[in-house]
DNA sequence: ACAGCCATGTAACTTGTTACATGATTTT
DNA sequence: AAAATCATGTAACAAGTTACATGGCTGT
């Protein structure tokens, strides 16, 4: 959900044809969110169906101009005034497929640690020699780059270190796993008791 | 892309319908992934559709029964034996942000920073509440909760750090923002001499 | 009777992604 | 002439998300 906003951004910053918007992007991203050139096409179009941007003149070589409206301008304003949606609960694929993997019979859950852990590791080499590849960043494009490659390490990292703890934690506390209910939950309503505690982990 | 993954492995421990394959993904990961009933007939489909999962009979309460194939059960010793796919590129929409925000004229990114900052913050203080909240994790169901929590929270802290590194780096070597390029690129290729350094950043 | 859960499904929609078609221009 | 790039677009698809319709069952 951020590649429209991040096109209304660099709209903002003055009229663009499709093609040049997504050079403005890959320069100032370092090409770490490969951005297919047709994908341009179709969020322009969604973005003049949302009233953020409007096509405008086409110049002597063909050039279609989009332009940023005044909802586009707010809308840009909003994106950069308010934090990223902290999304309520994770879409964390390793997470949950951890979880899971805890939680089902018969599966070899310390192996997927082991094995989730050495290709994050490979991971973080592969960013960390991308990172000190010759690069010095003098340029505000290579700034730019190596700050978008930081987060991934520091991201990485994190999650290695999650694997290494939840490793020992269920080293310690081994989880019985959880065949599926065999009986079938009761129809109608709950008993009362149970319905108080359902605020908590939100 | 973990759902369909997700709902397979459960099934692969037996036959399940519809609404007791969600409460099983919901009893394994503690509500962190919120999952809404119709996705669950949704997917169910497109396992069929892809040959990962059958329809079977339906017993004298009206349940339709869904059970795994061969290639379904292939496809889940393959999720499980293989790391999460590690996207080349981030898709994180907060790098991506701050990337741009770093490199475009007229932005604060500082205050972005700030911004961004303050939530984390407050986001993990959230995150240590709910995992402190009296719950012990005796039963296997909250210790994968609380795992999931705990992921949450290791990449929290991770962006919190980031940010902070972030801002440090941006405070001693500031950026000079990059105004749109006014002279469009010349057509046809490129000159010889840029080609090489491509795969760098691969 | 009514509220509320159990249960199945349909339809529409959003974002992202990929493949393809088309043609102009420019360098080798 | 061939290859590569510039440039615009269309179509289809994947995955997730939400809203809605429908009906049965059960406890208050």
């Amino acid at each position: 959900m951020s590649v429209k906003q991040s096109l209304l951004a660099i709209l903002d910053q003055g009229a663009c044809y499709g093609y040049q918007l997504r050079a403005e992007f890959d320069r100032r991203t370092g090409g770490t969110w490969p951005l297919n050139v047709g994908q341009i096409y179709n969020t322009l179009e969604r973005l003049e169906r949302d009233g953020l941007a409007e096509r405008g003149e086409t110049d002597d070589e063909g050039h279609v101009f989009w332009s940023i409206t005044d909802a586009g301008r707010a809308a840009v304003a909003q994106w950069l005034g308010s934090p990223v949606p902290s999304t309520k609960g994770t879409r964390d694929e390793l997470a949950i497929k951890l979880a899971l993997a805890a939680t089902l019979p018969g599966v070899d859950v310390t192996g997927v640690i082991q094995t989730q852990r050495r290709a994050s590791l490979a991971h973080l080499g592969e960013l960390n020699r991308a990172k000190y590849a010759g690069k010095h960043p003098d340029s505000a494009e290579e700034l730019a780059w190596s700050l978008v490659v930081d987060s991934m390490i520091f991201q990485t990292e994190a999650e290695v270190r999650w694997l290494d703890h939840t490793e020992q934690r269920l080293a310690m506390q081994p989880v019985t796993p959880l065949p599926l209910v065999s009986e079938r939950p009761a129809r109608g309503r709950a008993s009362a008791d149970r319905t108080a505690d359902e605020g908590a982990t939100a």
